[in-house]
This record gives C-alpha cells, structure tokens and sequence, in this order.
RNA sequence: GGGCCCGUGACUCAGCCUGGAUAGAGUGCCUGCCUUCUAAGCAGGAAGUCGGGAGUUCAAAUCUCCCCGGGCCCGCCA
C-alpha cells in the first residue's frame, strides 16, 4: 500500500527533531539571556501592533478592531508599516481619502507610540517609521536570544508521514520531493513550537514484496551497471531485479511462482515470511542511507504487517460498532464490508458513493487499512505496538520500527495528523476524513491534513517503477533517482570551488552542502501543487533563486564575524544617534516580519513561503555587503553597530536554512 | 457525468486564502563593477493583454460565474 507518489526530499540538518522516546517531555527552554533585563525595551515583549492599533484608533475614531485590520506591512518599501484605513472610512463617510489621511497624520488627538519616529500620509495610506531605539530593541533580541524567531511551545502534536515508498527499489526524485517536503515541514512545525513527529509507513506485504523475493532469489545477476557508484547499493539492485521480474511475469511458471511466494509471505510462512521481512528492512535501511545524505530523517517507522496483526480488527470494529459500515447482502459490492458516503458533501455527486473497506474474500482494502491506521494515529484506539531500534542515523538520533517483540512507546497519539502525499491521491484522502466525521471523531477529522504535491515527472511523462523509467536510459547519462541527481551535483559542486587555499576534505565538505542545499530548495521552492518537470540543466544550476545563493550570503556573514574576531571587535548595540541606512533597515523589517512568517506559513502547512523569506533575506544581506563596509576604516568607526546587523542577519539566514534544511556552511 | 489542481515577460516560478501605492524574482539576452569584509556576488537595461469573457467593488492577478488549454481523480487494483 504505497501511498506516496512522489517526490522525495532533501537532507537537513537535523535539528531536533522530536524524538520519541517520549514522556520526557519537553522542558522548556527559557533561554537566559533573553529573559535576562535589557538596557532596551524588548519589541516583542511589548505587543507594538495593538498599541499602533490603539493609537490610530483614536486618531481616526474607529474601533481598534478596524484600526488593527488595516494595518499591514507595505507592499513597497515605502516605509516601515502602513494603514489603508482611509478607503474604508472615506467609503462611510462619502469623502477624500488622502484628506481623511492627511488629518488623521497630523491629528491633536493622535497619541503615537514612542515607537514611532514619523507618520506620513503618502495619499490614501498613512505610513508609519520606527524609531532607531525600536530597531535596536529588534536587533537586541535577534542577537541575544537563540530562540527568537521561534514560536511559543505548543502542547499539541503534529504527526507527519513521509514518504512510504515501497521497499523494492531506490528513491527517484519524485520520491524525493515528497520526503523533502515532509521533512521541511516537520522542521517548520518545530520552527513554530509545535512538536512533530516524523513517522514511515513500510509496506512489507504486498505483490512488489513477493517479486522482490523472487527476483532476489532467481536474478541476482541483475544489477545496475558497474560503472555505477550505486551498483552494490541494495535498493538500486532491487530496482533493476524489480523491473526484470515486471517482464518475465508475462511467463506463467513465473508468475505462479510469485504468487506462491506472495502467499506464504501474507500468511505469514516461514522461513519465507521472516526473510520477506528482513529483505524489506534491508532495502529501507538502504533507502533511508540516501536520506540521510539530503539530511532527512524519522522517529518511527510503521510496517503493514504489524498494523495488521496488531490494530487493523479494532479499527474495523470501531467503525462497524458506531454502525457506519455494513455488509452488503447483494447487489455487486455483495459480501464487502462498505461505508456509505452519499451523504458526506464532497462525495454528492457520484454514481456510487459506497466505499468497501474489506473485500468479499475477506481481505482489507488500501482504504480499509488507512482508515483504521488513522484512528492509531489519532491514538483513538489501544496501542498495542511495541517498537525496537531500527538504525542509529547520523543525526544521532534512534529510528524505531514497529516489530514483534520490544518495548511500547507514545508514538502517535496526535492531535494533527499531516499526510504528505500526492494530490492524486486526494479522493481517498478525503474518505478517510470523512469515515471518521462519520463515526463521530470530528475534531479529529477536521485535523486530517491531506499535504497534497503534484509530482516530479519527466518531459515524456510519469515515472514508473515497474518501467523502470528511474533508470538511466539507453543515452547512458545518469538516471533520475535521488542517489545519482546528488552524485551529479556533487561533481559539479566541486568544480565550481576555485578557492586555492581550501583542503580536499574542505572541498568535500563544501561541495556536499552546496549540493545538498541546492537540490533542496530546487524541490522546495515552488509550491506543493506546481507540477515539475525534471531537467538536470535546470536542476543542476546553483546561481540565482537558489540554495547556494543562501549558503553563500550566511558564509559571507560569518567571515565577517570571524574577521573581526581576530581584530578583537566585538558587535556592541548601536548607540542612540546611531543612523541605519536604507540596506540596514530593509534588513531589520525582514527581521521584523520572520516570527509571524514563520508562525502564517507552519499554520498553513506551507514550506515554500519560507524559501522565499530565505531569498529575500540573502538577497538584501548581499546588498547589505556590498555597500556597507563593516570592519576596517571604510566603517567609519560603526564596526560595532555594523556587526551586530551582521549577527542579527546571520540568526536569520541561519533559521531559515535549518527550515529547508539548508546546510549551514562556514565557508564557500 | 461529478470533483480537484495548474495556466503571470522567451523559459522556470512567487504573489491569490486576508482585494488597495509603479505585478515581484531567477534563468536567458544587453551594459557596467574584483589593488577594499569570498564576483556562487552587486548595479543598470530591454522584456508582461496576470489564459479569455462577464460580474461584484471607490479599487480585481487576487472575490463570483461562464468558457478555453493542460494534468489528475471518482476500482473488491495497489
């Protein structure tokens, strides 16, 4: 049951994620130094968009509810906030909007926060500019304190599936996308305060499982060229096995054989059902090995097998006893279990909105299954999984896996459950919301996030695993799975450094990240529902909109900071007449904005606004760099006050990067 | 038949949910800038009927309706 299309995501860093093993609880981090008092007022311990609110409230003598609504960031920077409260009140009073603005800029009754240094009207706006103390203030709290910019923990947890692809082959880059966009917004979630929890589904039953067996057995000799560097890599060679046994199918010797297997293994048949299991394992273990490389990782994994030995009935009666689902007694969906949906508004217009849960043969259907995995998730049902270590992954951090034998643990149990999963797959998706509307869990329902992507596809179509339009072609170029788009990136990543001084190990490093962040944002960027069309020309450049644009404007900063550590300057807050200069303030607003944007995009379960947030912040960083010297004469004796913008932006480019999993590199 | 998604300069995309100030980037093309904190960069230029039409509104890329083009979904498949 592979729910995922495609897609597949890149490596992060990780950061923390949340790691089961639970019950300790998070304790929360007060860090220090920002609750430690400060020479100057804290900006976000003060609520500035209320008390602007409040104060343009009485000067226009409207609700501060409307007051508060029409304030917004400028879409030009024009100024730092602005109010389009004029139309509004000019509609209901029937005059000149500018004028209303004019007089309300100028107003005796206006009492404007200290904050505020000007306030202009600029036709129908009114536009309001900060005082230097607020942008201190700003800059203060960005640099001091290592959680700023982080939202407020959140009790509620998030559980994020990804990317349950089928244990019989390597990722291809549509699988990729979809991993990266699970693994980016697990890290926005936490960016945000909630708790996420990354969890895999393994399909470990199944036709593709028994094929896998037989192809393991009957064709060893099949594997991937040898000149390939993923030759001896278990998932590639189960790939190439997998589309030979796709064509010898055609033989009816063979596909009995399969079939037999297929059997043994669901009926659970040893020894074949224990190395079924253990062929499975291996080839995840080889997946998640190009995981780790893009910087992805999990806290759980869940197998099929264990869903159905373990929660699949009491899901099922769960249904059956609230008295949702019925044994049809004729007509052609006779001797299934179906759940009838005719009632539920999105499914009005069908023929038939009958959805069988289990076959008249007895067996459970792809939704059946999900419907009753759901619940688990939801912890709406008795968790009888217990868990044993799957593999230590280079972040550190243990991944379980549902088994036989081992220890219970609080996975699951969410109170949002986020699938990450193509559109296509949308009609099912919103069945198993609907199930459980139906059988009474309706806040549980409405926290059903179908995270729907469009997929990867190439420019003569869709990729098929059984095809094994993956592989590389008869061109011999390099296929299109994750392993070879990073391999190829890599080599291009290298020849691109020509620094002298850097060590080979250095190269490495710095190549490793650069590819790894560029074919992140390359798959982060768009939109979840734009359809990409891969293209190695396109994916493989790094200028521009790109992730290396970002590295590099986060290595600048921090040679910077390194440079005039060995001058012995330290950043110091501006002082009172200190004056920003246009690049420094387009700096501090985006700043300014980063905790709401971080907070609107996880709300909407959205990573790409933060990949825009990321450009935007390097972009102007750059320009930052370029006119504004910090150390040296040129600073005209600012150095201290330049270098604090410099940390303050480093905190920005940096927690934006570690959202897309951007690697962090010191230089480039 | 019913439903969902996409359609913005030559190309690839943001912006649409929460309507407002000259529609933003990047690539490609044309011009400049490395004796000064990394030129994977910066500055500037040319380039747009926001698929089409109607409607709502003081104001529409953004909201509503219809239409066109492209993709997907509505199985006792997985």
């Amino acid at each position: 049951m592979k729910k995922s299309s495609a897609a597949t995501p890149p490596r992060t860093p990780a950061k923390k994620s949340s790691k089961k093993k639970t019950a300790k609880t998070s304790t929360v981090k007060s860090s220090p130094s920002a609750r430690k008092s400060s020479p100057v007022p804290q900006v976000h311990s003060i609520d500035w968009k209320a008390e602007l609110a409040a104060a343009l409230s009485s000067a226009a003598g409207v609700p501060v509810e409307q007051a508060a609504g029409s304030l917004m960031p400028p879409s030009t920077p024009v100024a730092d906030w602005c109010s389009n409260l004029a139309f509004s009140v000019a509609k209901e009073k029937k005059t000149n909007p500018a004028k209303l603005s004019a007089e309300w800029a100028s107003s005796p009754n206006a009492k404007w926060p200290s904050f505020i240094s000007k306030v202009e009207a600029v036709g129908p706006y009114l536009n309001f500019h900060f005082a230097s103390s607020f942008w201190t203030a700003l800059l203060s709290q960005a640099v001091s304190s290592p959680s700023w910019g982080k939202g407020e923990p959140k009790a509620a947890k998030v559980l994020v599936e990804f990317p349950s692809v089928n244990p019989n082959k390597p990722w291809h880059v549509g699988h990729l996308r979809n991993a990266l966009l699970g693994d980016s917004i697990a890290r926005l979630l936490g960016a945000s305060g909630r708790t996420a929890e990354r969890m895999d589904y393994i399909d470990d039953l199944g036709l593709q499982v028994a094929q896998s067996v037989w192809g393991k057995q009957k064709l060893a000799g099949v594997q991937p060229p040898a000149g390939s560097p993923f030759a001896t890599k278990l998932d590639h060679q189960l790939g190439w096995q997998y589309v030979e046994v796709a064509k010898k199918l055609a033989d009816p010797q063979v596909e009995e054989e399969v079939r037999s297997l297929l059997k043994q293994v669901e009926e659970g048949h040893e020894p074949i059902a224990s190395s079924a299991r253990a062929l499975v394992e291996s080839c995840v273990k080889a997946q998640y090995q190009t995981a780790f490389s893009f910087g992805i990782y999990h806290d759980a994994l869940i197998f099929e097998s264990d869903v159905i030995r373990t929660i699949f009935k009491e899901g099922l009666n769960k249904i059956i006893s609230s008295g949702m689902a019925v044994k049809e007694t004729e007509g052609k969906n006779a001797g299934c279990l179906v759940v009838r949906l005719a009632d539920q508004p999105e499914f009005a217009g069908m023929e038939n909105a009958d959805k069988i849960l289990v076959r008249s043969d007895g067996t459970a259907t792809y939704t059946g299954k999900d419907v009753a995995f759901q619940l688990w998730k939801f912890g709406l049902l008795q968790d009888k999984f217990v868990y044993s270590p799957f593999m230590v992954q280079p972040n550190g951090q243990t991944a379980y896996k549902s088994s036989r034998s081992g220890d219970p643990f609080p996975f699951a149990r969410a109170q949002a459950v986020v699938n990450v999963i193509g559109a296509e797959q949308a009609y099912p998706q919103k069945v198993i919301a609907a199930v459980m509307r139906k059988i009474g869990y309706k806040t549980q329902a409405a926290a059903c996030i179908h995270l729907a992507h469009e997929l990867v596809v190439l420019p003569e179509g869709r990729f098929s695993g059984r095809a094994g339009t993956w592989m590389s072609g008869e061109k011999g170029g390099p296929g299109f799975t994750a392993d070879e788009l990073l391999h190829e990136m890599k080599q291009l990543a290298i020849e691109k450094i020509t620094a002298e001084n850097y060590s080979a190990e250095e190269k490495q490093i710095i190549a490793n990240g650069v590819a790894v962040a560029s074919i992140r944002f390359w798959f982060l960027r768009p939109s979840a529902m734009q359809k990409i069309t891969f293209d190695y020309e396109k994916a493989l450049s790094f200028s521009g909109d790109s992730g290396p644009y970002i590295q590099y404007a986060y290595a600048r900063a921090g040679r910077i900071m390194e440079k005039a550590e060995e001058a012995g300057i330290a950043a110091k807050l501006p002082p009172a007449d200190y004056v920003f200069n246009e690049k420094e303030i387009a700096l501090l607003r985006l700043l300014l904005r980063w905790p709401s944007a971080v907070e609107h995009a996880a709300s909407k379960y959205q990573v790409h606004p933060i990949a825009d947030y990321a450009l935007d912040a390097a972009g102007k960083f750059n320009e930052f760099y370029t006119t504004t010297p910090v150390l040296g004469e040129k600073a005209g004796g600012h150095s201290s006050s330049r270098l604090m913008m410099v940390a303050a932006s480093r905190a920005l480019l940096g927690q934006s990067m570690d959202i897309l999993g951007l690697p962090r590199l010191e230089k480039m």
